[in-house]
DNA sequence: CGTCTGGTTGATACGACTCAAATTTGGTGG
DNA sequence: CCACCAAATTTGAGTCGTATCAACCAGACG
């Protein structure tokens, strides 16, 4: 067994508690639910950065969670071309349900060294029936996560590249926040300029000078894998955000979005 | 009531038929399984072109289900630009499960004039217990939806304007022959350039000229709402077109995709 | 200390956008 | 059936945002 996970980690939050913050984001949760949601995850392994966690055409077989560090969803191109379709962060599940394909259309990859939790179709089962609060908050979760989706589609589609980073990494701060790993407009931010070309369909060389210019209009500093978010409201405002596609507004939210 | 839908429907497929075509394009269904949907599509509206069946902001309350016509998932910015994140054809739902969302992140619109079923939360829970293949049926739905909206990231962040409009003819020409709305490479086409131009992040000019390019390379036919794909392995050629993200591949499918 | 990855800079090219106008198509009413 | 109108498509000319290609630099690492 590897040892554990050397992600630098800031903030004092468990990998678990990861996870339940995100699902009570929407719904609040009871002792027993977080006790069963724990079990489920008792199963992990770690994958090392660049490594495939699972890679398109495999059977998938467990749905996977991520305990700590960040993940990336991808799509390639025969041209060799590359998108990442998503990312992960610590709270998230990859595909809930995903068991019922016969081989996955893309890859998932570790961004950082990751500490992931692979559970089995029984343990899914086992953890949702009669459990329709951990049932409900999986199915947000699910909801919401193709609502990011179709946000990526609007900033490929309709931004450009000052507003399509800016809005970027509002929306991974604001999904850091809900899991108690942002704060004070700062987290850690793993993310290369390659990454982010291949996350907003631009290339390398233009990410750095739009990252240049986001520094110099005085919105954020990012350096050493640290993101400091200076002034939220202009960053809102100049990349059109509206957090509504984050439905962050449920019964079991308690944390303040900008705090 | 309304009269009867007016949209042209060249082929002998009832709107009720393009619902269990393509859930059975995943699971092969059962008399009664089929007979349980038809009762839950049994409370339908029609909307007219252009209008929103459904406005972000809204509290979604119905799911809804696509039995004639097409519609499309759009969102807009303030300045006024607009991105249609996904497009439904018969037999497509939007959003199964929505209802647990307090507002609606997007909204649909009617492309042409469209039978759209509403289905209650209640109708929902009475059509899938007791049902597992069909529960199965709507699962596979929602994750080949997701997988969709990954490849139109795909699409957007990777894929040149040629190349781009190319994928999404043949994705929509598949995902009609699924329904039996496709065949011979030819189809039904309702979206204007301006739509097209709405869906992939161009300009409504340049669609125009590239798809006169692909016209001119021979690869389609388009007028009066009628799409001819002449060459389809060329198509899926030049658009690096992989239909694995639409999961064809199961034990109900029995058409063909190049019918 | 050399090598590698990630970040930065400069010069140039091109794909897609903008703006503006003309033309065609489809629908409507006289 | 034709006249008319609005919507959709087409064309042309000029511009701009982002890509490309090619170096160069800094820090991490073995």
């Amino acid at each position: 067994m590897p040892p554990p996970t050397v992600v630098s980690r800031p903030f004092l939050f468990s990998s678990e508690q990861a996870v339940a913050s995100k699902l009570e984001a929407f719904a609040r949760l009871s002792a027993d639910d977080r006790f069963a949601l724990a079990e489920a995850t008792h199963n992990f392994r770690y994958v090392e950065p660049r490594r495939d966690l699972i890679s398109e055409g495999d059977k998938p077989r467990f749905v996977h969670l991520v305990l700590d560090g960040w993940a990336c969803r991808y799509k390639q191109l025969p041209d060799g071309k590359r998108q990442i379709v998503s990312l992960f962060v610590p709270g998230d599940f990859c595909d809930i349900n995903v068991y019922i394909l016969k081989a996955m259309d893309h890859s998932i990859a570790a961004i950082t060294r990751l500490k992931v939790a692979m559970i089995t179709p029984d343990e899914m089962n086992a953890l949702t029936s009669e459990r329709p609060r951990v049932t409900q908050a999986l199915w947000w979760h699910e909801l919401v996560t193709t609502a990011v989706q179709r946000e990526w589609t609007l900033n490929l589609g309709q931004r450009s590249a000052y507003e399509r980073l800016a809005h970027l990494l509002v929306e991974l701060y604001l999904r850091l926040n809900v899991v108690g790993r942002a704060h004070d407009g700062r987290c850690d931010f793993p993310l290369t300029q390659n990454d982010l070309a291949d996350a907003t369909g631009l290339t390398a060389v233009h990410v750095n000078r739009t990252l240049q210019e986001l520094r110099r209009d005085g919105l954020i500093e990012l350096e050493r894998k640290q993101l400091h978010i200076l002034d939220m409201p202009r960053m809102m405002d100049v990349s059109m955000f509206n957090a509504n596609y984050l439905h962050l507004d449920h019964e079991g939210r308690h944390l303040d979005a900008n705090a």
